[in-house]
DNA sequence: AAAACAGACTAACAATTGTTAGTTTACTAT
DNA sequence: ATAGTAAACTAACAATTGTTAGTCTGTTTT
């Protein structure tokens, strides 16, 4: 895997601001070459498909997911602590990526057919990864006995939905959420 | 406003089947006159554009939870019983549309200009009143110091993206969801 | 039986789509 | 200065898009 230039990395930035405005398909190669003061058929210099925009936006960050969840679940630490990394996790890599995180999210259906299949079965671990995380935790009675897709689905959920408010609100920097997120989504607010 | 015809809500509930899988903007006429086994100029018959698909689909679904929890903030009852009611909406409101919600979340910015800046005026004020909810459960000592964005969002994102666990998971069911959700986000799981 | 109508059809349109081919421009290395 | 190259350009394409016009068919209403 070659390092993508830098014009290319512009691009796949670019792209990634206007995918979360309206959606991959509803964004047109006139529209993100508009963006870049540049003409449409320019574009091709430098990729070699809309897709392919897709796929450097977001690929990568779905491996950076799927490693650094393997190394939480390897790791020595109780299953409090490791969905306390989990989250940690997400909201670093929403800093960093606040846009592509909206692809991610909406637009995986649209990648082609290998990368596709790649990205569900790394989607699929994921989430079994922090299935079983959940599951041994209630098991050696460190998590409420719920139903323990509830508690996974509400976990994920919101700390997959975070790049919607980060940005948006003022007081959601890093440190704020850090500090509440955590305490919210283990202890509850009651 | 006219009751559309049976034809009419045909139309919509297949287009929401098929923007849940692709998005609004990836699914074209043919593909849902595919649907439905008739030729794209025959939906012109029951519809007057694209977009009304998808103002049928979203309007009224928005308007049920705006007037809802207009009622449940002006009802008598604990923050805390507040934010159950609103748990409670989400989760009927998911069961009864499943699919349509996941335009109301992703296509909501593709709906014509008068109803998407009606559209977001209902989200504003939803979120403004359930914001009020949060607040003054927190003044009163209900409910936990936190910060009060980070309490909504993480709340919210959880009842809004139950349309994409609900019918994929077999024990996601209004009962299960009734009774372990309210739990897990007011209590938490530790 | 005649008339009206709902709802399907075929055919076509103008606009927009992603993409390719070939050309020009400006910088960099020889 | 010359050659080479990266990256922009113009022009065009075939396919697909939402939509309209006009027609046909069967059922319902008069």
């Amino acid at each position: 895997m070659q390092k993508p230039s830098e014009r290319k990395l512009e691009i796949v930035t670019v792209s990634a601001r206007l995918f979360k405005e309206k959606g991959y398909s509803a964004v047109t190669m006139r529209d993100i070459a508009q963006a870049m003061d540049i003409k449409a058929a320019s574009l091709y210099n430098h990729i070699k498909s809309k897709q392919e925009i897709l796929v450097l936006m977001i690929i990568a960050i779905a491996e950076e997911y799927t490693e650094t969840i393997r190394a939480i679940a390897a790791s020595g630490e109780t299953s409090v602590e490791k969905i306390e990394k989990v989250i940690q996790l997400h909201i670093d890599i929403t800093v960093r990526n606040p846009d592509a995180l909206a692809s991610l999210n909406n637009d995986w259906m649209h990648l082609p057919k290998p990368e596709l299949q790649y990205f569900l079965q790394m989607r699929e671990e994921y989430e079994d990864i922090f299935r079983a995380i959940v599951k041994k935790g209630i098991a050696d009675g460190e998590i409420a006995a719920y139903n323990a897709e509830v508690i996974i689905f509400s976990i994920l959920s919101t700390i997959r939905t975070l790049y919607l408010w980060y940005g948006k609100k003022k007081d959601f920097n890093a440190n704020v959420l850090k500090t509440n997120l955590k305490k919210v989504l283990l202890e509850g607010i009651i």
